[in-house]
DNA sequence: CGGTGTTATGAAACAGCGTTGCGGTACTGT
DNA sequence: ACAGTACCGCAACGCTGTTTCATAACACCG
């Protein structure tokens, strides 16, 4: 008994996180206000506060989506081709994540929001997407391609550098167009080479 | 005529910039409030708008206060040793400025606060910090250290992964003590070893 | 069919935020 | 002494996240 749903709960949380993630890919972290997310699929504030816990509840899932979309652009790469290529491609799918949406980008690597931590539970759930790293960097040191180093400590290495990467192209601090691409190659394929077991060609192209 | 002012402004303007900056660094971005900050200083709000134009001109303030501080610890670091060691040292002395400070690296290279972003004229301030980098690196190129690269490509490169590392680090996610120092080892090192013109030890220890 | 119990719902209240305007204060130039 | 004015802080406005509460709408029961 008790009033009946009007509106199915399931499919509403769908619509806030649709609404929400729209509004910060368009207009910033700034313009995610419990109003405003909820006037945009025509509830009150009140929702928002029976299907996510409260405001970092919400932001919690578009975390959570976010990662998930990266380990989607994850899984179209590759496991078996050349090792190192397949490292490298893992890199430029972390960059056209970044870029693909870049608050959302923030959101997940950066702080924009105060109110949000991601907890314990929320890191280990995106541990996996790491661990996509971490065997392909293995796959490189086990074929004999990278000197034997911990591919834990290579793939932290190589984490910081695209995070890196992705935050100051984001800022606009890579420069236009090519010289990004340009910039974001040099910076991988020195990475890899520094972890290289044998360098046969001294003098970069 | 009119009333002379009962305090001084560079003083409090000096104490304004000094309470919030304790508040940043003890209680996080949440408690830079102009409110809090005021009261901080025995005063009202109105004195943080008369003594920056509003609390993003207080943030920009702490934003520049942060690379001067940053610029300082760079200037502890020789210039006449050998050049890829100064430029491993630049990087620790980055790291150590990071760990001095958390929130006020999150001010600097992050986006913790919403409504401060800064603008074409703090960047074109901050560049000479930048410079310095790109001066470590040209050394390393000029005696041949280095192959013949772009030293800006990999100045921002370098810049790139230590940003990443620092905000790894800073989220705990470089483990504890020695590891997160090993990591850094690791990492920086393998990176300058990636732009070497001629690689003499083909394993590393 | 009417009453009752239970639950969904949105409007409104509350505290806090950045910011602005107004009125009072306290000194200086005449 | 008096007018003028630069300064200062209180209070208000509109926004935020969050909670509370009155209402609405159904199922069940007598």
């Amino acid at each position: 008994m008790g009033r009946p749903r009007t509106r199915d709960w399931d499919e509403l949380r769908r619509e806030l996180l649709e609404a929400a993630g729209r509004l910060l890919a368009q207009e910033g972290p700034q313009a995610l206000s419990t109003r405003r997310v909820a006037h945009e699929v025509g509830t009150s504030t009140t929702a928002v506060y029976n299907l996510f816990q409260d405001k970092a509840g919400l932001l919690r899932a578009m975390f959570l989506d976010g990662f998930a979309a990266l380990e989607e652009r994850f899984a179209d790469v590759p496991v078996d081709g050349d090792p190192e290529a397949d490292l490298l491609a893992l890199g430029y799918a972390y960059r056209a994540a970044a870029r693909a949406n870049p608050h959302r980008y923030d959101l997940m690597f950066g702080r924009p929001i105060a109110d949000f931590l991601p907890s314990e539970a929320d890191l280990a759930r995106i541990r996996g997407t790491f661990d996509t790293l971490v065997r392909a960097v293995a796959r490189c040191v086990a074929c004999g391609r990278f000197a034997p180093t911990d591919p834990d400590d290579i793939a932290t290495h190589l984490s910081a550098l695209v995070h890196g990467l992705a935050s100051l192209e984001l800022r606009g601090a890579l420069g236009e167009g090519e010289q990004a691409d340009h910039r974001w190659r040099i910076a991988l394929e020195a990475a890899c080479r520094g972890h290289r077991a044998v360098t046969w060609a001294a003098v970069p192209g």
